[in-house]
DNA sequence: AAATAAATTTAGACAAATCTAAAAATATTT
DNA sequence: AAATATTTTTAGATTTGTCTAAATTTATTT
């Protein structure tokens, strides 16, 4: 079964939305795709007779087991060409996601497992995402927010939620990448800041907001 | 100015059909397209609306000069990912052109540069054919096909027209590759096939119909 | 110079993906 | 349990790229 990029883009938006919600609605996913409810149940009836996702009108809809594993291999594909764009082209990750919006659509999967051999089978993207393997299978690990850090103590910095330009060059004045090791000094209460350790730099305090959006590993 | 796939493809299909003949005729172009003579008609209304060709109806029609510079661009971009296919992902030459069929329509320029650059700069794409610069400027080199290189004289192989699977099994078989020497010893008069030699292999009888496809430098 | 043939264009239709506006179903308030 | 609000779906258009069939223009024969 062949799919248009688009029938692509949509299936792999009801993956994302569902990872987080238990169901997902028409307005939901026409808000995620900027399209009109209206184009959106239009979409659900194709996907439908071609078996992607469940659906009874005016019931709600969700993936079946085929429309997962479509979600995974477009995921793939794109997390694999992102960690191309950073790696060898030396994007950096603001950059590559609107790239691999379209090169996640190339068709040959013979291009896909050679890519992924080439790059060294890497396991996490440029952003932390963990890359699904060929069989769609992707290794989870445990993470926490920075705010959930516990004082004192000593963490890994794995991946980041926000993925904006604005977040990078926050990320970049702080010193703090991807595989960063930082220790949290104190919480302060008052506004949920925190103060962090790096190495030989100074100790600074990053706000609520942004520690929110950096995942750890303990 | 932005392209569909669709006008691109249309666009890089005039291009090479005017690098052979100097005028493009509807049917011509239908044929190359595998569509038919009624599309043609209605997409050069639209691409001339984007002032990419010349075309007043049943007077013909040829690129513009901005029509080239875009045909251009998207070669520039077809070979360049055919060589990072062959030469960073190891595929064969007769299995890279669907692939980069699809690539070339990948949008960002910065990306182009960013590869062009990780590939080294190359001239020239895994069929031999010239890989046109970012102004896209094509370095030409004098060459002649195998059935026009003198009795007794050594030549280097620089690109091959036929691109097929079956043409390759040939080229294979024969020790034959981009930039292999040979020195042609002898032309046969009855059925233009041509004796040639390489290095340490016999010498062996290639036929016209072949030695037609082969280009060579002297 | 007609007649005939070939090439090209127009007219009208269709599938894909979208839209707006209106109708229908479901959910929430009163 | 009505009334009202929200969500979702349908109906009917629009755009892009394609088609078939018919009309028009240009080219080639006789
Ligand atoms: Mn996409
Ligand atoms: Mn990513
Ligand atoms: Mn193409
Ligand atoms: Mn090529």
């Amino acid at each position: 079964m062949t799919h248009t990029s688009t029938e692509e883009n949509y299936i792999k938006a009801i993956y994302h939305l569902q990872l987080s919600r238990d169901s997902v609605s028409t307005n939901l996913l026409s808000a995620e795709m900027n399209t009109k409810p209206a184009s959106v149940t239009d979409m659900l009836k194709k996907l439908r007779t071609k078996r992607i996702v469940h659906y009874q009108r005016y019931k709600g809809f969700s993936l079946t087991e085929a429309g997962n594993r479509k979600a995974l291999s477009i995921i793939r594909k794109h997390r694999l060409w992102e960690y191309f764009l950073s790696s060898k082209l030396g994007f950096e990750w603001d950059e590559v996601h609107s790239m691999a919006e379209e090169l996640e659509h190339i068709s040959s999967d013979e291009l896909i497992t050679r890519l992924d051999n080439f790059l060294g089978n890497p396991a996490f993207d440029p952003h932390g995402d963990p890359i699904p393997d060929h069989r769609g299978k992707i290794r989870v690990i445990k993470q926490v927010s920075l705010t959930e850090v516990p004082v004192k103590k000593t963490a890994t910095v794995s991946s980041v939620k926000n993925q904006s330009p604005e977040m990078l060059e926050l990320l970049n004045h702080f010193h703090i990448a991807l595989g960063t090791k930082l220790k949290l000094n104190r919480r302060f209460e008052f506004d949920g800041s925190v103060e962090i350790k790096i190495d030989k730099y100074p100790a600074t305090i990053i706000s609520e907001q942004v520690a929110l959006n950096i995942n750890c590993t303990l």
